[in-house]
DNA sequence: ACAGTTTGTTCTACATTGCAGTACAAATAG
DNA sequence: CTATTTGTACTGCAATGTAGAACAAACTGT
């Protein structure tokens, strides 16, 4: 596990509030479903595993393999769970953020 | 002009954000300044003039170079503004990160 | 059992963005 | 006219974004 950048890119940063959006449900799919949802964009499962990798390498999510399910095509997932690390950067940058907004329009865009 | 791309990255987001905050006055001092007090952290030059290049590069900025001024090294200025295709970008990442933080705390209710 | 189908993850390669150091340019002061 | 100050541009590399294809593991039907 690297030491955690300063810094999260665009993308890294809408996976992870995706992962907190689900709880204990997270894993690719559902994580996947959640992005395209809320950015009406689509996300190739290339990006997605790639971009959660890193973010695991660098300490901000921990995963683990879970069982497999008795479904058609139901084998183990794995599962992702955002780490203290990657809130107080989320917290940080969003914070920077509204720091700049508020500088002017205070709140317009919040 | 390119034609903008679907996504900004992080430091393109605020680089906007600053020059948004300062009105009429932004120029790469100025610019520089409202981002290393919004984010705590030390934006060196090369970083911001790169980002701004590009950034008007994909039609998301425009800018103009000033008068000079009559002080010590008051050279001419290259002022800069937000494009309305900005804006909306802005506006949609934004409201993409807002969706999924709305999806948390209503899963936190269940 | 085993070929076919479904669900899910990893691998490989390249494009775009982030960041820093250095060079360059243009103004005033003495 | 050179020293100093303010401001911008250039160059190169690291980190992040994106896609497609390969790979893996479960079930189904015959």
């Amino acid at each position: 596990m690297k030491k955690p950048s300063s810094y999260i890119g665009e993308f890294e940063e809408l996976v992870l509030l995706a992962i907190l959006s689900q709880g204990e449900n997270a894993y690719g799919v559902t994580i996947r479903q959640a992005l395209e949802q809320a950015t009406a964009r689509s996300i190739t499962v290339g990006s997605l595993y790639t971009t959660l990798s890193r973010l695991e390498e660098k300490g901000l999510v921990e995963s683990w393999v879970g069982e497999p399910t008795a479904e058609r095509g139901g084998r183990a997932k794995r599962h992702y769970k955002v780490k203290g690390s990657a809130q107080s950067l989320l917290r940080e940058v969003q914070e920077a953020r509204q720091r700049l907004v508020g500088l002017r329009t205070l709140g317009a865009m919040q």
